[in-house]
DNA sequence: TCGTGCCACGTACAAATGTACGTGTCGAAT
DNA sequence: ATTCGACACGTACATTTGTACGTGGCACGA
């Protein structure tokens, strides 16, 4: 199934935004990140592009600009993407991820309230069969 | 500081390894990867320089053969890697690979377990006053 | 109708990446 | 002395990535 090349870095950053605000021009995608990071306007161009030829978005004609609509969600990439980060980075174990992110990044009090019931739930889930 | 470039994806593999086997030989490091995946010597080899020239590892004959030496700790390489991720993928939000990690990525009671003390013990290290 | 701004689209191009070959050398076995 | 196996090291080369320029059309205001 859906054998496409990854993004790239830099198409990944575009694809959140596209993701973000829906679908969208090259100048609203433009805008969008505009505000984070210093990007020309015919990079985005160009990511939009490939990141439409390797199949993750596609695009049409809207008066006289190319209104590019996300054609893979969010969940699929972010799931290769990390699949892949932690099977060279950590061998395929995510655990040392998981720590490393609830450890070294911070996390607040909501945050750690979120994380306890999302186990909690995780855990009753398990000892009473859940699907696979 | 250390302002060096990032280790690409497959460099980054082969970074593990060595950090995993400590100071070893392109032959030693080619070994252990290859009962993950195929791999061609010269190809570890090749992979081996770029890191050195990158500034991630260190190197020297010992008779004959060249021994590699990790240069970087791999908690700085995982934060590098990890904090760009989490900025292109997520905009800086580590949350939502917290959430992604444990959710789509089955973790197994003694996983759950360590979690739920991992954070206990953040929750009350916040609760009073601990450093940055 | 002429200019001007906005954009699509083709093209460019250096650097990074993935992947490996070939040559030369040194030490060990024959 | 000859051969062979192991490696280092230089080199190669197609792709992918990051980053952008330039040309040409069209719509709108002057």
């Amino acid at each position: 199934m859906t054998e496409r090349p990854s993004l790239s870095k830099s198409e990944m950053e575009v694809a959140r935004v596209l993701w973000e605000i829906g679908p969208a021009t090259v100048r609203e995608i433009h805008a969008a990140m505009e505000q984070r990071r210093l990007i020309d306007f015919a990079t985005v161009q160009t990511y939009l592009r490939r990141i439409e030829g390797k199949g993750y978005a596609c695009s049409e004609l809207q008066n006289r600009a190319r209104l590019y609509t996300a054609a893979a969600r969010p969940k699929t990439v972010i799931r290769e993407t990390v699949d892949d980060l932690v099977e060279r980075l950590f061998g395929g174990d995510s655990m040392p991820l998981v720590r490393h992110l609830i450890e070294e990044r911070g996390i607040d009090s909501d945050e750690i309230e979120e994380l306890r019931s999302l186990i909690e739930r995780l855990d009753s889930e398990k000892k009473q069969g859940g699907e696979s």
